[in-house]
RNA sequence: GUGGGCGUAGCUCAGUUGGUUAGAGCGCCAGGUUGUGGUCCUGGAGGCCGCGGGUUCGACCCCCGUCGCUCACCCCA
């Protein structure tokens, strides 16, 4: 009964959430159910740890994701998995492995996973939810994915966004503009940052997100994708940026935006908030990656999709002042024992099966003590049951009104007289 | 990987230049007054002051170490 300190914490990097807190993300999750669905999006649920190829080939070796930040382990058979550190490359490994029919529309919230320190909105397990479109490439459904992010977003609240977007182009433009840019940059290599100066050849792409001054001023000068994007590639993005001002959003082109993973191709994008401060202020983001597939052993396919930190969006909404948990969960009734009657718990489950949301105290507590309870509760009514000897009547007493007013009901009425109250006090 | 800040009750925190039984508010429990909650009053439970070592007659306070939390840099959600 008297331990000092607990021998046991969350390990370094998660946390546990209740409270107040898991209301807002039970309220988060079934928004976002609620927009998938709009869009014919269907739940997709994968295992949280894959062979560590799925994400090496995935997001790439190149990745600074893959490169220092993985979770991987070898099991008691010695094969060399990894915990995902996202949500994409395991929902087309997912489609490779089953082929549905496409276009595959499927969304999923899950735990991901990096390796790094954490700080404020940055976790080692963090959650973040997504949509995945696969067997496509129409500009159309670039366009669906971001109005579905957009429309997600401000419906809980988010205001202070902006879409920033690029095209990564792809095939041919993309080889030709990467030989450019490493021409480039090979000539201007002394003047870039300590880090990408020895570090460039890996991914010369990672330079132009690079925010220290002496690569920005680089790469400001140089070569940007958006000017190199083949006929094709040039005709999709005006398709994404028109049908994007269609249904009345509108970007920032953003040539720098590359994002963190080697799969995209195309349209990238990403959502920031300025209610969030400096380098933590994307709040999701997510792109094309037409050739994902193949590298994960499929036919050639095409697919699009975004993803969010979970943790991100709260403290974003937090920013924004908005704390309301988006979901409803407030208990109907509270059942009272005035210790006169038989036992409640019959009415109680009664109650429940009839559809109502229904709390009681245990361990034989007080009538005073069972109202105190009732009251913090939130419930909206108080049943008092066997508060005047056995007989066929309870009370019901409304708990939020601040005259106190109470009716006494026949227990084979019960259901419809607080069905009838609660519709009344609802309004 | 690199720096800064902080570890005292369930929570938020006080704790005087080191000095005896370590405090407050909130929360929790019980009782009183409202027939029956919210307001108010009374009482109570609950702390090896993160952990280990050192200095000292004496350490929550000073020193060292350690673990943890947190914030920032890098990078990402």
């Amino acid at each position: 009964m008297n331990d000092p300190t607990p021998p046991f914490a969350a390990p370094v990097g998660t946390h546990d959430v209740l409270g107040p807190a898991s209301a807002q993300w039970e309220g988060l999750i079934s928004r976002f159910a609620d927009w998938t669905y709009r869009y014919g999006f269907s739940l997709v649920l994968t295992p949280i740890f894959e062979d560590e190829g799925v994400f090496s080939r995935g997001i790439g070796e190149g990745s600074d994701v893959f490169r220092k930040e993985m979770y991987v382990f070898e099991d008691r058979g010695k094969r060399r998995y990894a915990l995902r550190p996202e949500g994409t490359a395991s929902v087309v490994r997912a489609f490779v492995q089953h082929r549905p029919t496409t276009p595959w529309k499927a969304w999923y919230v899950t735990p991901a996973f990096r390796y790094e320190r954490p700080q404020k909105g940055r976790y080692r397990q963090h959650h973040q939810l997504g949509v995945e479109v696969i067997g496509t490439d129409d500009p159309a459904v670039d366009v669906e994915v971001i109005a579905l992010a957009d429309g997600f977003y401000r419906s809980i609240g988010l205001e202070r966004l902006r879409l920033l977007i690029n095209s990564m182009g792809h095939g041919a433009c993309r080889a030709a503009y990467l030989a450019a840019l490493s021409e480039y940059l090979e000539g201007h290599e002394l003047s870039l940052c300590d880090e990408h100066r020895t570090q460039w050849r890996r991914n010369a792409l990672r330079v132009l997100d690079c925010k220290r001054p002496e690569c920005v001023t680089v790469t400001d000068a140089g070569p940007f994708l958006v000017d190199w994007l083949c006929e094709p590639c040039r005709a999709h993005f005006d398709a994404v940026v028109g049908g994007l001002a269609e249904v009345g959003i509108s970007g920032t082109l953003s040539p720098r935006l590359v994002r963190g993973f080697d799969y995209y191709t195309r349209t990238t994008f990403e959502f920031v908030s300025d209610a969030l401060d400096g380098a933590q202020n994307a709040v999701g983001g997510g792109g094309r990656y037409d050739g994902l597939t193949e590298r994960l052993g499929g036919p050639p396919t095409s697919g699009v999709g975004f993803g969010s930190g979970v943790e991100r969006l709260l403290l974003a909404r937090t920013a924004e002042g908005r704390v309301d948990p988006l979901i409803e969960r407030t208990l109907d009734v509270f059942v009272v024992d005035g210790g006169e009657g038989g036992p409640i718990g019959p009415l109680v489950e009664r109650l429940r099966r009839a559809g109502l949301a229904v709390e009681r105290a245990y361990d034989g507590r007080s009538l005073k003590a069972q109202m105190k309870v009732a009251d913090r509760s939130g419930a909206r009514l108080a049943l008092l049951v066997g508060t005047e000897g056995p007989g066929s009547t309870v009370t019901i007493r409304d708990l939020r009104a601040s005259e106190s007013t109470q009716q006494r009901v026949p227990e084979h009425e019960l259901v419809e007289a607080l069905t009838d109250r609660l519709t009344k006090t609802r309004l």
